[in-house]
RNA sequence: GGGGCUGUGGCGGAAUGGUAGACGCUGCAGACUUAAAAUCUGUUGUCCUUUGGACGUGGGGGUUCAAGUCCCCCCAGCCCCA
């Protein structure tokens, strides 16, 4: 017998491509006819290679969306390219090369893969963040934001790196030195560009209320982020001098326990009273070597400087010593607090370090007022509040209500409502990024560029020979003439921080053409919101909240947005893979590993390799896999089959060798089965009989029920699930013998059933199998399958019958069947009489369709 | 330290409070083959005195006729914020 011709992936694939291309099958307009989805995969920085978290990601949202389609909407499935960041310039100063060209290769690459991958994008949208059509737009909303009050530009502390010549974000900050350099990290202050999120900060706190359709944890970080306070603000005195310090604290139900002030080393006031003291230069300079990030401060030793005044307690008038502090951040609160040691670990390590007072103000429950002592640990939970008079007796939550009632009653303070968030710092001392478009005129001021001077273009012709900005030590580029008074004025040399493309970008891909605007309001009306927005949990705070924060700004400057982008998000699930170390104890690719007989690993040359944690893929680590690799190996849709069918999608998934392996023989199986079964099956459209035999009925009621399961699966993003429900189809008509006319037209029912069903994760060989089951239309044109509702319901259902809860048998009843007549068919299986013997009947409990459980004793 | 998530066979994972282990991977046995690959069939939680039974969802309590699922305490791992 002549063996069945294989399944040629590659040919297949490809031509499916080409047909889906040459009809432009996914490239849509917006149709009022139909409801519109608008699905969003998180667009990808163009690193030159996909990832597999790229698959991961892509895999989902193109179920999503071929789903949806099927499903009647009208659906937007973009893609663009994160196109600006440091990367580029760190790979152009090692390479020699240019980060406008590196990018371009990059995405050129890029795109290509994910072509390959046959995902239902409209790529007539395809956007570039780096292109100046894009950022022209940016550029726009930008002096639009700073005529309304949402940018700024005020003198801020940076992490500055001495050696690079550059400002760094936090993260470039590792154990207080440079990344790059290593050099130790200096404060310094500097003019930045700020947009004004605090503006919202309110509205960004219940705006979370709204979004039912975002995972929960989600919701909660950015919840956190915002750290919306009440607390008390008033003011101290000082002894001998006129001057007073305002205060913040979010537990005035402890101030009776204050010892000492403390003052952030950048507050105004801080230079004024102690830059005469010796001592003080040193410590400002200890000061300015911890970073300034949270963290970084958290971590340093706590340092102070004591300034030899006294501050006098507004209401008990007793007197504290003032210290400068390197723990107190100017720009939260009003960059001074008064230190409580016994209720807050930070005041408490000072207070020892400096031997000062540590009086506890809060009882800790089933502790003795008398004996009751603070050790190394500051007591920061809930008591009952002593030694402070009126608030004695009372909880922390009554005891800050009533500090705050008794400051504004006396009207020497008042409550007040704080924010852990900042505004958002966007200027970036860089060159691949956006152009802040203003002008420094000597005689007119800062002012925005006129806005038919925009785009403000970044030039070509730089060079990285020395550090710093490139933009700023261009021999032209910022020189520029002054459009108010006509005479000589430099450009803002500064360009944005790149999370300022990612805001808005969801907007561009609904009017990528327009050229007078970044999108027209009729556009944004028509697809806005995102329906569902998918993509890494990395992004749980920053790009999401920025991106909300733009809706909110936008609409103030008069685009017609919604409040909230993203409907809907999920958040996937990171890839792992083994790790693998060669006897010398490097890293080596998982390819390079290969495992003997005896399970034990080497490399191709004979050493022993030892597997280690399953981690995050990661270049340094080597555990990556090129899905390119597996693509032209195994197909697009046995890739896309086991990143789908493996884990649930919210989870990590174990990228394994064996899991595609059985991925790609299913897809296989599929083809093998259906079109050795096309002989036996009747032509298209041809009209049902009336008569089913039992086994044709038992066949179609599985096909309807997962026509309904898929469905849901799909919609709860249970994408593993629902690959196991088409398995499960499968199974049932690979085993299915058709005996009959009956039969056969039941076995193309579920035949076809199951390739619309698996459309959305393998649509090559979905258009393939019904191509070859003699249709003429294309699935993308196909919708999803309908069922009869009363195929849903089986005529017959097994339930187990328990005795006193454990399960003694299992029956079969009509699945109308009575609860009396469930309960003697129950009581009459010999297994439950067997384990009822010498027991009492005290009642029998039915739950019909569930269990029939029998209580004795 | 605070907040959150997770914990189920050898592995990935299923299970509206109702027969725990769907579906897959691996393993084992068999068929086909000169052989291998591929494919197909069966089997695969542990234990026992094996036509049956006991145990079993990180550990301990609780609620319930019934708990992987709900509540309380603890342990471990991961993530976020410190």
């Amino acid at each position: 017998m002549e063996t069945p011709e294989r399944y040629n992936i590659k040919e297949t694939e490809a031509k499916w491509r080409k047909v889906w291309e040459d009809k432009k099958s996914f490239e849509v307009t917006e149709d009022t006819s139909k409801p519109k989805s608008y699905v969003l995969a998180m667009l990808p920085y163009p690193s030159g290679r996909i990832h597999v978290g790229h698959v991961r990601n892509y895999s989902l949202s193109d179920v999503v969306a071929r789903y949806k389609r099927a499903k009647g909407f009208n659906v937007l499935n973009p893609m663009g390219w994160d196109a600006l960041g440091l990367p580029a310039e760190n790979a152009a100063m090692e390479r020699n090369t240019h980060p406008k060209d590196w990018t371009y290769e990059n995405i050129a690459q890029m795109k290509a893969q994910l072509l390959s991958m046959g995902l239902a994008i409209d790529w007539s949208r395809e956007v570039a963040t780096c292109d100046p059509d894009y950022y022209k737009h940016e550029q726009k909303m930008f002096i639009d934001f700073y005529k309304n009050n949402l940018a700024y530009r005020k003198e801020s502390i940076v992490n500055w790196d001495p050696v690079e010549d550059t400002v760094l974000a936090n993260e470039q900050v590792v154990d207080g030195k440079g990344w790059r350099s290593g050099a130790p990290v200096e404060r310094r202050k500097l003019y930045q560009w700020f947009f004004k999120i605090t503006e919202f900060a309110d509205d960004l706190l219940k705006g979370i209320e709204t979004l039912d359709r975002w995972p929960d944890k989600v919701r909660t970080m950015q919840h956190n982020w915002i750290g919306k306070s009440r607390g008390l603000e008033f003011s101290w005195g000082i002894k001998d001098h006129d001057e007073t310090i305002d205060v913040y604290t979010t537990r005035p139900d402890t101030f009776f326990g204050a010892s000492f002030l403390a003052l952030s080393p950048d507050h105004p006031l801080a230079k004024k009273l102690a830059s005469d003291k010796d001592g003080y230069d040193d410590f400002i300079k200890a000061c300015q070597a911890t970073g300034t990030s949270e963290e970084a401060i958290e971590k340093a030793e706590k340092i102070g400087f004591y300034t030899g005044l006294k501050a006098t307690h507004p209401l008990l008038k007793t007197e504290m010593p003032i210290y400068l502090a390197n723990f107190v951040l100017m720009d939260y609160g009003t960059g001074a607090v008064f230190g409580v040691p016994a209720h807050d670990q930070r005041d408490l390590d000072f207070a020892r370090k400096y031997d000062l007072e540590v009086i506890p103000v809060v009882l800790p429950p089933e502790e003795d007022a008398a004996t009751f002592k603070i050790g190394s640990e500051a007591f920061i939970g809930d008591g009952l509040i002593y030694n402070s008079d009126f608030l004695n007796g009372l909880n922390k939550e009554d005891g800050i209500k009533a500090a705050i009632a008794k400051f504004e009653e006396l009207k020497i303070g008042k409550g007040v409502t704080n924010f852990r968030l900042r505004d958002w710092g966007i200027s970036r001392q860089r060159y691949w990024g956006c152009p802040v478009p203003f002008i420094h005129c000597d005689d007119c001021g800062l002012i925005p560029v006129p806005e038919d001077q925009l785009p403000v273009e970044l030039p070509y012709d730089i060079n990285y020979d020395k550090p710093g900005n490139p933009l700023d030590r261009h021999p032209t580029w910022k020189h520029t003439i002054c459009h108010e008074c006509g005479k000589d004025a430099v450009r803002e040399t500064d360009t944005c921080d790149t999370f300022f493309e990612s805001s808005w970008y969801f907007l561009r891909y609904l009017d990528p053409q327009n050229k007078e605007r970044g999108f027209a309001n009729e556009k944004s009306n028509y697809w806005m919101p995102v329906d569902q927005y998918i993509g890494g949990v990395e992004h749980a705070v920053l790009h999401l909240l920025y991106s909300r924060f733009f809706m909110r700004a936008l609409k103030k400057c008069g685009y017609e947005v919604p409040d909230e982008p993203f409907a809907g998000l999920f958040t996937q699930g990171m890839v792992t893979h083994a790790t693998y170390k060669d006897s010398d104890g490097n890293w080596i690719f998982p390819t390079d590993a290969i495992q003997q007989e005896d399970k034990s690993w080497q490399t191709k040359d004979g050493k022993a390799v030892t597997q280690g944690a399953v981690i995050k893929m990661s270049k340094s680590k080597k555990n990556v896999i090129d899905p390119q690799d597996i693509i032209d190996t195994y197909g697009a849709d046995a890739a896309r089959l086991f990143i789908l069918s493996d884990s649930p999608p919210e989870r990590d998934l174990e990228w394994t060798e064996g899991g595609i392996e059985g991925a790609w023989r299913f897809v296989n199986k599929l083809h093998r089965t259906i079109t050795d079964a096309l002989p036996t099956l009747p032509t298209v459209g041809i009209v049902q009989p009336n008569n089913f035999s039992d086994k044709a009925k038992e066949l179609r009621s599985t096909t309807h029920k997962a026509i309904v399961g898929v469905a849901e699966d799909i919609d709860n993003f249970h994408m593993n699930k629902a690959v196991a429900r088409i398995r499960e189809l499968s199974n049932a008509l690979t085993g299915f013998k058709p005996a009959d006319d009956g039969d056969t037209w039941a076995l193309r029912e579920g035949y076809e059933a199951l390739v619309r069903l698996f459309n959305p994760m393998m649509p090559h060989l979905a258009e393939e199998l019904w191509s070859q089951l003699g249709h003429d239309t294309i699935l993308t044109e196909t919708s999803w399958p309908t069922h009869d509702k009363k195929l849903l319901k089986d005529d017959t259902v097994t339930i187990g019958v328990q005795v006193n809860g454990k399960v003694r048998a299992t029956i079969t009843l009509a699945s109308d069947c009575s609860k009396d007549e469930a309960e003697k068919i129950a009581l009459a299986e010999p297994n439950v009489q067997k384990a009822l013997e010498g027991l009492t009947l005290h009642k029998v409990i039915v739950v019909p369709g569930r269990i029939v459980n029998v209580v004795a004793g």
